[in-house]
DNA sequence: CGACATCGTTATGTCTTATAGCAATCGTGG
DNA sequence: CCACGATTGCTATAAGACATAACGATGTCG
């Protein structure tokens, strides 16, 4: 079948983006993490005591949608009045560990995937799409 | 706020997907088509009589979505009984006028998304995708 | 102090996608 | 030539992600 779609930069970026976090998402079930937990989770590590909100602002997700994911991670993270308004997040003890299993799992797959791409374009990657999205 | 996400690629890939596909929603929406309709369309396009279900597995569409999506192609696309089962999809002329636009409006977008991408990098992107696609 | 922004949250609607099932038809191996 | 497994188009439905609006409470700044 004739398919001239794959010549458009923008579509093979999508089916790549579709096809690597269906991949990764698998791989994350297998710990009982999403994506979007283990990014929260990632962020809250590197910044303790941020807010629900500033993350939603770095992730692009919306204020109202930061609830169920903070509820899926619940045990894992604690909550630290700030003031009486805002309550820092922060990880557990079990947060800490969760995520260290998901980082392996998430660092095997980054390592598998930049493996797959051929080695002279290897380094282009990461520095074409980080000019693509900002 | 500390981000290390930004530095893996399969985060990046994503944001520059989601990032990129909304810009082109918005643009695909002046003409009253989304990109799935598009895709839908170019692939009639290059392969006249093609079944839907056809156009679903190259799209990794569902056969049951696919419903749906012809249904608001209506008028763009003729349907040609091929045997008692199949039906061959064809543009009709409204169609092709209607990819015409579409096809301007991506091209544009697509020529906007590689010129974006400095200048050393911009030959990489397109090969390093394909190979992690598939 | 007062106007305005922000926080966390609930509720709700929409859109996309997956799943299962159906009747009709096709194609192929015996 | 025909019975059986596969395929087609389709309906119905469920699940999931996501946006919007609104709320009370609180913080901030002129």
């Amino acid at each position: 079948m004739r398919d001239p779609l794959p010549n458009f930069p923008g579509y093979a970026l999508r089916r790549a983006a579709n096809a690597t976090a269906a991949e990764l998402a698998g791989k994350l079930g297998e710990v009982g993490l999403r994506q979007s937990d283990v990014s929260v989770l990632m962020l809250i590590d590197a910044n303790p005591g941020v807010t629900a909100s500033a993350i939603g602002r770095q992730l692009d997700i919306q204020r109202a949608n930061m609830v169920p994911v903070l509820k899926r991670l619940e045990g894992l993270i604690d909550r630290v009045p700030i003031d009486g308004k805002s309550q820092g997040l922060e990880l557990s003890a079990a947060g800490r560990a969760r995520l260290a299993e998901a980082r392996k799992v998430v660092e095997t797959f980054e390592a598998a995937l930049i493996a797959r791409v051929p080695a002279e374009h290897r380094a282009h990657l990461l520095p074409a799409l980080e000019a693509l999205w900002r």
